[in-house]
DNA sequence: TAATAAAGTTAGGTAGACCTAACAAAAAAT
DNA sequence: ATTTTTTGTTAGGTCTACCTAACTTTATTA
């Protein structure tokens, strides 16, 4: 198997190269600097992963993970993920304490003990942070968006993605309060134009139904939306 | 904290030196079989110990824990034994498969995290094996014993130790299939002179009172007999 | 385009936990 | 009381995962 400090690369690689919307291209430093060493150090690693055929990189090059290093890595982001619900559901942990556990947690070697955590957590989708959980073999559930001139009224989301990237689209966002991880509700909808009234952060903002279209929500708690049947589902 | 080898050290230590009835002197030669390693590793690492006032020896002499050594190595214990507590209770391992899991288990560092478990497996006495938990303060309960001749007819108990450690007993008990850690139900009792009839591995044997006064048992399922409030304590 | 800055690499070094081989002390057997 | 065996110690070496300092390549800016 894998040393605990592979196991840190490689689940590192792959927040950082896959878990991103934008720019996954990633350096020996940048990755240096993710897991607080020097780039020497995270230098060193990359050629013995390489020699394991876990990540693909040549000198001076950009660098990205082998199909078996992502599974790897994968499995990895899967223990952390698990451990961290079991934390908070069963033993009463808060959100904000079990990050540093479960680092530590995730490098205990048993297949049964994840699969047997897994059944015993009944399955779950998501973690305490909302991140979603990757499955046996390494597949992940990608959250329900849609689009938030699709939410009713009523209804909230929780902001995870822009489509316009635009200077002023981007600081009009910014002034109302509206920023990824936030969560917006839809207070009501004009049904002649679609002029939309958002609430966020307890204040109400009037947009156009064109502004709507490009933010991406979820539903804050289970992100399954259609699917789901929690009875507190948004969507 | 201490590092996992360091660790791995000191729940020897107390293994070897406390949780044995005889020869509780322990040398290099012993601690470094019973973890596996060479005697010049256990000697490098019992003066690393002997540095942080861990443990207390001199050259060519015998090893002790000092109070410090002592409790640090109770706490790796009660780690292993609630994780295994866990695996049995909550995930449906059996008893021959939690060791080598806990053996991991137990190096996770977080006061929080051990506590919270104790809590939600209800503060178990004995793991999976009938061993004994130690609690917070690294105090271990006794479990309670009785001699054979002062358990009620229809009763069971599991052999502990034996007071008689003449060869013609032990030939004798062996012969009969009584052994440190098996299981004897006592099948009958004649009032007269004590003559007992036990059952050991599905044969009967009758001996006599003064063989009985010789074996200690404990409940096989609590181990904790009077105070005991299990309804399948034997005792 | 040349100079400067940023990113990435190499060489050489440390600490922890292990090893082998040679040696010394203590215990047991003759 | 020697010899032999067992037990324990030391010296010197490996491997992993870090580090610093010097250097090279690539990217940015003047
Ligand atoms: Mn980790
Ligand atoms: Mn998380
Ligand atoms: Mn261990
Ligand atoms: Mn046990």
């Amino acid at each position: 198997m894998f040393s605990q400090a592979e196991e840190n690369y490689l689940k590192a690689l792959v927040q950082l190269i896959h878990f991103r919307d934008q720019g996954n291209e990633v350096g020996t430093n940048e990755l240096a600097l993710y897991l607080n060493v020097k780039p020497a150090t995270a230098n060193d690693m990359l050629k013995k992963l390489r020699e394991k055929s876990l990540v693909s990189y040549v000198k001076y090059g950009k660098i990205s993970l082998t199909t078996e290093g992502q599974k790897a890595g994968m499995d990895v982001v899967r223990k952390h993920r698990l451990w961290e619900t079991f934390l908070v559901e069963k033993l009463d942990f808060t959100w904000d304490e079990v990050h540093e556990v479960a680092e530590q947690l995730e490098h205990i070697k048993s297949k049964k003990l994840v699969n047997s955590l897994d059944d015993f957590l009944q399955n779950p989708k998501f973690d305490p942070h909302g991140d979603a959980i990757p499955d046996r073999e390494g597949r992940i559930l990608i959250p329900y968006q849609r689009l938030l001139s699709e939410v009713s009224i009523g209804k909230s989301g929780k902001v995870v993605s822009v489509k316009d990237n635009s200077n002023s689209f981007l600081q009009y966002a910014d002034k109302i309060g509206v920023r990824i991880g936030g969560m917006i509700e839809v207070a009501g909808r004009e049904s002649y134009d679609g002029q939309t009234t958002l609430r966020v952060e307890n204040k109400d903002h009037t947009v156009s139904d064109k502004f709507c279209m490009n933010i991406h929500v979820v539903c804050p708690t289970c992100k399954l939306g259609k699917d789901c049947s929690k009875n507190d589902c948004s969507f």
